[in-house]
Formats: structure tokens, C-alpha cells, sequence
DNA sequence: TCCGAATGTTTCGCATTCGTAATGATTCTA
DNA sequence: TAGAATCATTACGAATGCGAAACATTCGGA
């Protein structure tokens, strides 16, 4: 995937209006990033960790975690070894979704510098 | 999941977290498309077409516009020829603010893919 | 000219989001 | 073990977005 800054956009473009135009849940800009997040950094994540990482404040995060969940594409789980903390956790939905968005950006990165 | 896809999803990710952190204006999807539209594509932007293309009802298109000219991202000008239709212009901010996030998108897509 | 069609905006009611501050639950510490 | 600290959530009020429907303006054809 080697494009310019340019190409860059277009590819944004084409998969922001495919997006729009296939009538995905459509998700705030936290709420994809606080799931993209959650799938792609191995990490524990709690809503502490990820109010500071995303530049959220925490009650952001708690209602884009009860958005998510409601979506079934993460799930809540309190940490046994400190029950003050939740542990997000990964969905087979939300796996499911974001492989398809991956292919689709995939799928323009290649038209756009093909 | 594939690799090819996986950077991909990394590479959105990368770009959406650095956006939060930066403190953008936070645009929603809609008027974020709408914004790369209007200055990728060569053509002339009414709200009627965006809302189109765009799959977006028109008030919201509107709404959008209103948001943006606020920002002064994109600037309205009615067209002499119908004087119904408005056209949608680009500002010079507005050109600024992409070319930042297309050096953002790129400088991520080469990270990802080195 | 006049009336229907087209274009963009506004209004309306509803839903959602935001941050700050208060609350509840749990753990740590002195 | 009592009180402070930590973590997540809820309450609150303000702001913003949405679509449907109504509205104002302009165009175009009979």
C-alpha cells in the first residue's frame, strides 16, 4: 500500500461514500475509532485506558461502549482481579464488521493506485 | 484475518486516533464525505446532486453546508444560470484542512506498509 | 401569463452526543 | 477497619443531527 498524499484522499473518499451509500450503522467518529482501537491493539482494554489513548473523556467512552454493545460488536466484561475495572472484549460481530470495512479500504487502496 | 486488509484497518486506525488527538474540528461521516466529495471530485456540486451521490437526505446536505461554511471549508454561491440551484465552493481553509489529513493518511500508509 | 415542477431551506419532533459534576462500587492504605 | 483514592456510570443541561413535511423561490411549458 504505497500511495500519496492525494491518492490518500481519494481513497478516503471512496470508502467514506461506499460506506454511506451501503447504509452501515452509522458510527460517530469516536465510536469506529474506540472499535478499531479495541481490535487491532492487543491490549486489556478498560475505559480509562482508552479515555486517555483516544483523547476521550471517560463518559464518552462509556456511552460509545453502550452504542457498541448494543450493536453486539464489543461486549463488557468486569476484571476479576480488580472488579472497579471493565475489560472490553471482541465480538464475532464486530470481527465480522470490520473485516468487510478492511476489504473494502483494501479494495479501493488498490483501484486508486492501480 | 488477511494482511492486506488487517493494514488496512491499521492504517484508518492510525489516521482516526491521530485526528482525535489533534483536536480537529470533529466533522461526522456525513460531512466529512461530503467535504472530500465536493473538493475530489471535478464536477459542479448542487445539494440536490450530493444528496445523491451522497445518499444523504436534503436537509441534511444543507445542515452539512451550513456546518462547513461555518468552518469556512466550502462557500455557497448560487448558480446565474438557475437560480434555484446553489453551487458549492472550495475555500482556501478547506483546502488546507485535506491536504493536512492526506499527508496524515500518507505518512500512516507508509508506516503501516514499512 | 399561469400553473406545475424543481430546488434549497426551514420547521418540527425526536434521538443522540457532549463534558462536567455527582454517584456507586471497589480497592488501597494508614 | 475507617477513610481516601480509583474506576465506571449516571444525571444533567446544552448542543447537534436526523428525516418528513411544509415553505419560498425560481424555472419552464402550455
Amino acid at each position: 500500500m504505497d500511495i500519496a498524499a492525494k491518492q490518500a484522499l481519494e481513497l478516503w473518499r471512496g470508502v467514506m461514500v461506499l460506506a454511506l451509500q451501503k447504509d452501515l450503522p452509522d458510527l460517530t467518529s469516536r465510536q469506529f475509532t474506540l472499535l478499531l482501537h479495541v481490535y487491532l491493539k492487543d491490549q486489556a482494554h478498560t475505559v480509562r485506558g482508552l479515555a486517555e489513548e483516544l483523547n476521550m473523556s471517560k463518559p464518552a467512552v462509556t456511552r460509545a461502549l453502550d452504542r457498541l454493545g448494543g450493536l453486539d460488536f464489543v461486549r463488557r466484561k468486569t476484571d476479576d482481579k480488580d472488579r472497579r475495572s471493565i475489560l472490553v472484549q471482541r465480538t464475532v460481530k464486530g470481527s465480522v464488521f470490520l473485516r468487510e470495512f478492511g476489504d473494502m479500504v483494501e479494495i479501493y487502496a488498490a483501484e486508486v493506485s492501480g
